[in-house]
DNA sequence: GATGAATGAGTATTCATTCAT
DNA sequence: CATGAATGAATACTCATTCAT
């Protein structure tokens, strides 16, 4: 009889924003956010379209907050942040670390990558965060940031390294970009495999491990 | 102005239908297949709406038609029907062409991804497919039929035959999907890079041959 | 703490849903009735929308209630009950009067007009009204009320009085329409003025009532 | 069997935008412009609601399309260029003018009113034509040139005039303020008259034009 | 009393497709 | 052949109102 506290109808909105957005998920994946309509994401998650809308203002902040949790959650994966530098075994552990992800989060990867794809969308996407804040927040901030920045000057250092003992003969960068590649292959690869093969998907991480490390 | 013959107008007929098809592909690639509009391919082909529905039976059939324009393409690329074994030159030659391919029919494949990516699209196109005609023509078929049948066969003897150079510690099939995984990252990134840096990709493309001939 | 009496359990009921009228009422005046929402109202009243059922109905109500808060405040104002003939003294406090109640209470007579101007609004007060009550309360009932029968009367007989004065070339009738007529002008005027000028509202004031007194 | 010509289409357009707008106008002037659905507008003219937007991008540009009409109109209208000099007998041609304007558009004035009171719409209105033109074509600008600059130099002279007849004890301001007044009190009482009186309303315009001539 | 999550009927808008000319 | 006006079914979105707590 008592009203609700404001914590109470916190967490209501915090499950119910997280529900609404599984749902949106694995439409856009499946089916792509145009195709995609509200009164299915609505009536997936077993909610009324009014409600949806009681938590996001339309159908791009949804995919928006979507892509928002999910680089958190990345951004949580990846905090190794040591001395910068990857010995051949953190460099085991970061390969592996990838793998994992993609196949974790393999929904929002599926609708990531067709983002990537559709230039769009993706402009879409730049202009919604770049108008709503100031962070890294934006599909390609995030990939800027995240494939760029931090994680590819790490990288790019362990592979200036590897010439020290290769000698000469060793083109690091095109080692580098035929390693991105790959990880690329992989992940179109896998993200895109409807039975989860684990031995077949473990067999190629430690391949790709052995052929870069 | 002597009265066009009918195989004059059969001509103009399939010029026209390029043309819409050459519209509504860079339409398509760029925005999406759902998010293109009809209005736009026409309005960007030059023509009336009403006319490209004097070409195609609808916006599904255009797209269909598209994609058998390209597979058509592809298949007079391939057209390696000699022996069915790929020496190291020939391996050399046929990496050279899909390179070639995904260069020169770019937009293309960047629907093409688009598509295998959603699931949606993909069922209404086999969907189409098995009820219109009964070749081997929808996306899915030609995926089978070009990856899996004919050219992976070809493919497949080559890592095959290689396991008897290598020697015992040598897995082909292991070797196999590293390399079909190599030239789906390689897909990938080129077909997505705005800038054509001919010689980074033909650096590439050679070291995928020393790799794995 | 001792507990409240039903009286002052009434007087705060009645402070809260004067609260709530009064934004109601600034809303309405500035965006209109239509394109205000219960949300803006209850936000703006700092209560919640569950509240505000709780003192009105719905909407209509609320504005129903809006204009009968009003249209008391107009009778209070009015009450000269008195031998019903209007002195030239009495005419100068009469129009004064006008003036001033159209300048302490411009917010309301900004919604008043708004309304008066929308046919379909006047028939859902009149349905309103005539359903919930048997007394004259409604927009048209006071527009009758006030400008036709007590009011008009009484400056109908001011003006025939006029007559008497004149002689047989003055109108009486037409003078009294003229006079309303410039009535109406002046509230038009000065309800859609921003910045309050004393000066030139008094100014106004008298030169009318120079003219028709 | 021979296609439209470009010209048949336009008329087409020309004629159907006109439709739509007349019927647009009636129920913006009836029920205001919130209350009136697209729906209400299209089935009174009978046509689609998707034709509508064929014509108009929304319902705010089909607002805009009908003020820009009017104003037009109006010009035209008052397309007095002469010496900028009014006469008694041109003043009385003038005021004639407003009243003839008045009555013969009394729907769309209905609707400009409404509009004028309502701040929200007009703020509307004011940002959709300065973002769409820079030439004077919304209500504001309207508003200001109308009434302020073109024909109001005209009249405030005229007035001035009047005070080198009338001596020192006048004065022209209050005078031209009263006579704005009055114009305002007769549109505001005419234009909401449902029926129409002919007799009498000529006996006003010309009971105006005494007081003021 | 008080809250705001939840609903659903209604509204604006879009767009593939048809068809008269 | 060719046009674009016209349609209508579908879609995103709004908002007054209800109700469990």
């Amino acid at each position: 009889m008592s009203p609700r506290t404001p914590q109470q109808f916190e967490e209501i909105r915090e499950e119910k924003k997280n529900l609404i957005m599984d749902s949106a998920l694995e439409h856009f994946a499946r089916e792509g956010y145009h195709a995609t309509t509200i009164t299915h994401i609505a009536q997936h998650a077993g909610i009324s379209k009014g409600l949806m809308y009681n938590y996001f203002s339309g159908k791009e902040d949804l995919l928006a907050a979507i892509i928002q949790r999910s680089v958190s959650e990345v951004y949580n994966y990846f905090d190794i942040d040591r001395d910068g530098k990857l010995s051949d075994y953190e460099f085991e552990f970061f390969v592996k670390k990838i793998a994992q992800i993609l196949r974790e989060k393999q929904t929002f990867w599926r609708l990531f990558f067709q983002l990537l794809m559709q230039a769009e969308v993706r402009e879409q996407l730049l202009n919604y965060f770049i108008g709503a804040s100031s962070l890294m927040k934006s599909v390609n901030d995030f990939k800027e940031e995240f494939f760029v920045s931090r994680i590819m000057k790490i990288i790019t250092e362990y592979f200036l390294r590897k010439k020290e003992l290769k000698g000469s003969g060793y083109d690091p960068f095109l080692d580098l970009n035929m390693f991105i590649l790959t990880i690329k292959g992989f992940a179109v690869t896998f993200i895109y495999m409807d039975d989860d093969d684990e031995d077949y998907f473990n067999k190629t991480v430690n391949h790709i491990i052995e052929l870069y490390k």
